[in-house]
DNA sequence: ATCGCAAAGTTGGGGCTCCAACGCTCATCG
DNA sequence: CGATGAGCGTTGGAGCCCCAACTTTGCGAT
């Protein structure tokens, strides 16, 4: 069935077809703009709640009179920017966007996971486990150290859990020598290097955003399109950086937060 | 790891053709996967150095013996990751990735525009705009602020430019008898509502990720697939809020620092 | 040696179709 | 009355094709 192509009817130039048609025109050039246009814009006044179906596929191409192809490159647009999340023979929905949980960075500075201590104080429960192995310093840390790239180091990375979900990864970088040899000694990195001499006095953390590594992806188990929050965190005593870590968070459920006194 | 799913022998039989071929098989699921894998690795690991051509559609669909379909959709999910980009006529190349101006949050804390005091410091040239308008406080802008959702606030909107090109937008709200009469006025908030008797202790700042609405991707010109840092700054005087603000950024061009010392 | 132009290649918008995996609903059977 | 299963609808992967707008390249003429 379905013998020669048809004619296929005007992809560009539909300038003689029909009158507008749909309320105002905006004649925006690609098709498919039209359709995230319009349901992007219903989902943002809240025509559609979170929670609330979009139209499928078929239903779009009647509705919009638009091709399958069109229909489908804008639930993807959409999902990708997270606004719907479509669910195999469901249908798409309005994301219930998950408020973000703020991370109130500067509290909890000293402890031996901030992180955990903030949620913990929100009433979540928190695990967390690690492993540290000996590293060189490579040249990205050895710059965030101001120590030559041979330096030897000791890697430590995390990983935490809330209810067993993963939440956080955080991968932190300090010399070997002051490396933490027990559990007790792991409890506080200011301790642990007032006892070799050396008094923090500043903790500084740059935030960026990012697209996750695979393996964050795969670690943090997150869904398309969500990015990062990317903190690197250094540990100063005077001009002196003492220990670097890189802390990274779900974009899509976290905030950071802090805090700057007058 | 490796989640794992069930055979999937070729969707429309070419099952017979040809042997693996391609190296270490991997078999991962979704053809496309395969391909936008295998080039995220070779970008991330500098095999694909910035600027470096990505093979056309044509040469992917030979390359890794998929069809047009999903060579076209594994550059778009590449695309849409911000790791490449397409020039129409010319081909997909590995995006340029412009380091990260930080952004020192706690540095010029009250300074009329911390934001173009600090990049001007870094020897940039930073003008911009704004625009006062009288509005009601709304839900959103009432809970930050804690006042009732009728209260009338003053907005302004601040557009900042580095170079001509668009940086920063700002969003700032305060209650309308606070709001700044003249220029000079405006250079201080401290000090401006000193004059009112209320004296601010405390900047907190919360910074999430998220996708640019179109008005802003359109502001900033931003190119697809790129994120926003959005920072919620609000000034304390004590328990009271007394100015909110937002404050978008592009995400792939900048990052923020915050110090706090112990 | 330089200019101009045509051919070839590339992206991006669209179109159509087939199919597997999965969800939902409803009627039928025990 | 409750469980089960068939059928329909929906997503998402994949294939193929057409075309306009644009870049790049290489060739031939000046």
């Amino acid at each position: 069935m379905t013998v020669g192509y048809l004619p296929n009817t005007a992809t560009w130039g539909n300038a003689s077809h029909e009158p507008p048609r749909d309320g105002l025109v905006a004649t925006s050039d690609p098709v498919y703009l039209r359709v995230v246009e319009d349901i992007r814009r219903q989902i943002t006044d809240g025509t559609l709640p979170p929670g609330a179906p979009i139209p499928s596929r078929a239903q779009l191409t009647r509705k919009y009179q638009v091709g399958e192809t069109a229909a489908r490159h804008a639930l993807r647009v959409l999902a990708s920017e997270g606004l719907i999340i479509g669910r195999v023979g469901s249908g798409h929905y309005v994301r219930e966007r998950p408020d973000l949980t703020p991370l109130h960075r500067w509290r909890f500075l000293d402890h031996p996971a901030s992180f955990a201590a903030d949620l913990q104080s929100q009433g979540r429960r928190v695990t967390w486990d690690w492993h540290s192995e000996p590293v060189e310093a490579g040249p990205t840390i050895a710059r965030r150290l101001r120590l030559p790239e041979s330096s030897a180091l000791t890697r430590t990375r995390y990983v935490y859990r809330g209810d067993g979900k993963p939440l956080q990864l955080a991968t932190s970088f300090e010399p070997r020598e002051f490396a933490p040899h027990s559990d007790d000694e792991r409890r506080s990195l200011v301790a642990r290097l007032y006892a070799h001499g050396i008094k923090v006095t500043e903790v500084v953390e740059s935030v960026h955003s990012r697209v996750p590594r695979p393996a964050e992806s795969d670690a943090l188990q997150l869904a398309a399109g969500v990015h990062v929050l990317h903190i690197e965190r250094t540990h100063w005593a005077g001009d002196r950086p003492v220990e670097t870590s890189d802390i990274v968070i779900p974009g899509d459920r976290f905030r950071v937060t802090y805090s700057m006194p007058l």
